[in-house]
DNA sequence: CTGTTAGCGCATTCAG
DNA sequence: CTGAATGCGCTAACAG
């Protein structure tokens, strides 16, 4: 490849010469720009970034580690994080950690090192210790994604999670369900923690007896999540409700609706956050509590590019709103009371 | 930061022997050793990546740039991309085209400018034709991803689109149907054009009639597709069978059945490539060719790998095997012969 | 308006 | 077994 010194010797010039026609960072005569321009041109000179970089010490480079590109929530984030970056110039250096602490503590250090100028986490369930030790002392702007944790410093956008669970209780409720399912899943997850604690508080708000309703989850992995569903669709005493928590665990719940011979909504009433692709086009239609995923990405890459370019702003948590969408599967009860 | 100077100081040997330590490249003396590490430790040192790869010139880094990372497969196969270089210890560079001929473009350059050691590579339906020239005449290792170009000298993987279209048309031949309505899209993606060839040439072997047979597609965009889909559902001579080309395309056509009142397979048959998540868990449950989409990404990588290693390995194209998974949408037809 | 030069942080050759 | 010195390709003082 040329570099700036070939372009420099074939236009007779010197090497700083080019880089300020590059970079118009100069005043440049019009006929040495010219004939700059042409030996660039003519050798097809290519920028080398990482030289580039490396003397001005910025990458122009994010990084983004998610946890779960699987689920479809985390996928539309990538997205909007994507198409953010790109918009803004800036090159995006993606990993996955698949919730292992281990990987994820791995890729944090090598994007590090590669020096983004910024890094975007949806951390695992269970963190690395020295994860949170590394990132508590970082000079590099950091943005929480998703998984937020309101007690540290960083900037952090999730969507509203506990708000719109209260809503969802009340409104299955005034459909006539006083006995609920709620599939929880491993709340050391803040976003799932949130939608936890919101149904706990709307049943606590119309009265409900909280330990009549079944919670499946909790602070670590449910290694028997499907058994535990299936019994809960088996049992005598099954609630009329369920309400699954994520995509997975609704995935999941609708195989044992299934396993048990269970529609819905003529047997069980079910709603789900984050939900599926092109709700409307099948069966069940699912009441689904979705989340404006895509742009919870594009924000979280705003927010950093502030933090990159301003130190000193003041941290931001930002939420963002929540929609239910309210479909068949949450209609059609009638109270047997 | 702490570079390498800091530490040889602090260990009071030179930086030679910290890169030598850093990297194993040659013997030292076990308590010098210590010392460095300890050295190490204390200064927090962090590898700059940039400034290695400068002097080496290796990045250890691949570039992605996929069409459309809307489309589930596209997810999946980024997914498997991302798996496999993480496992290969390599950092992904991810850049999103949206189908863009110019993004495209640009997303290449900003990645052979970063100096990726490879280049994953899914082009945009019409690629500029810079890009077209750039990649032939560049020197970095490419692969070319699900839209295959088999004229072209690069390692390449796909799924094999032809065969197993002719197979579903010989599937719905057998139940009875004898017009079909094949979704196509546009056909300058050459994995929509082999679906749409293995259609023509099934068609011919069972002795249909090709006239009869609806292609809604061609070479370039079809803006009003979904008013050809609607006339295609609501004409009088309305084919039996419809089959859709990729995703975007069956949701259109279900879209469209929804909006005349069709139900499938009650009142037609259908059947899709690629298709939706979770099919077995909603209904209508639909005939689908699926592709092996995340191990498409796996061997992009194992492809490219071999490349970077080895530039004289013979130039591949791998052609992996779809699954077609029969569900109910094409069941149930009774010949009207 | 332009050129000379000193590093950015590291790997590596060459001496010792 | 170890150290000194060079340069990867570029930007940005500084000097003219």
């Amino acid at each position: 490849m040329a570099t700036i010194v070939d372009v420099a010797r074939l236009a007779g010039v010197s090497t700083s010469t080019v880089s300020h026609v590059l970079n118009d960072t100069r005043p440049v005569e019009p006929d040495t720009r010219q004939r700059v321009l042409e030996a660039l041109e003519r050798t097809a000179y290519r920028q080398d970034a990482l030289a580039r970089a490396l003397r001005r010490s910025r990458t122009d480079s994010i990084g983004l580690v998610v946890s779960d590109a699987g689920e479809p929530a985390f996928a539309d984030m990538v997205h909007g994080v994507g198409q953010a970056a790109t918009r803004l110039g800036l090159t995006l250096l993606l990993a996955n950690s698949a919730e292992d602490s281990s990987q994820e503590l791995k890729a944090v250090q090598a994007l590090l090192e590669r020096r983004v100028d910024g890094l975007i986490l949806a951390r695992a369930a269970a963190s690395d210790r020295k994860l949170v030790d590394l990132i508590a002392e970082e000079r590099t702007p950091i943005v929480l994604l998703d998984r937020v944790f309101p007690a540290l410093r960083f900037d952090q956008v999730a969507a509203e999670n506990q708000d719109p669970m209260t809503a969802l209780v009340g409104h299955m409720f005034a459909a006539g369900h006083r006995r609920f399912c709620v599939i929880a899943g491993d709340t050391r997850v803040p976003s799932l923690a949130e939608r936890l604690n919101g149904f706990t508080l709307g049943c606590g708000a119309l009265g409900l007896n909280p330990d009549e309703q079944l919670v499946l989850g909790g602070p670590g992995p449910l290694p028997d999540l499907r058994d535990r569903i299936d019994a809960a669709v088996a049992s005598g005493e099954r609630a009329s409700a369920f309400i699954a928590c994520s995509t997975v665990l609704a995935a999941e719940t609708l195989q044992a609706f299934q396993a048990a011979g269970l529609r819905t909504p003529r047997d069980v009433a079910f709603a789900t956050f984050d939900g599926f692709s092109h709700p409307d086009l099948f069966e069940p239609r699912i009441t689904t509590v979705r989340q404006p995923a895509f742009d919870v990405g594009t924000t979280a890459v705003q927010l950093l590019q502030d933090r990159i370019r301003a130190a000193a702003v003041p941290r931001r948590l930002v939420r963002l709103q929540q929609t239910i969408e309210y479909r068949e599967s949450t209609e059609g009860f009638v109270a047997a009371n």
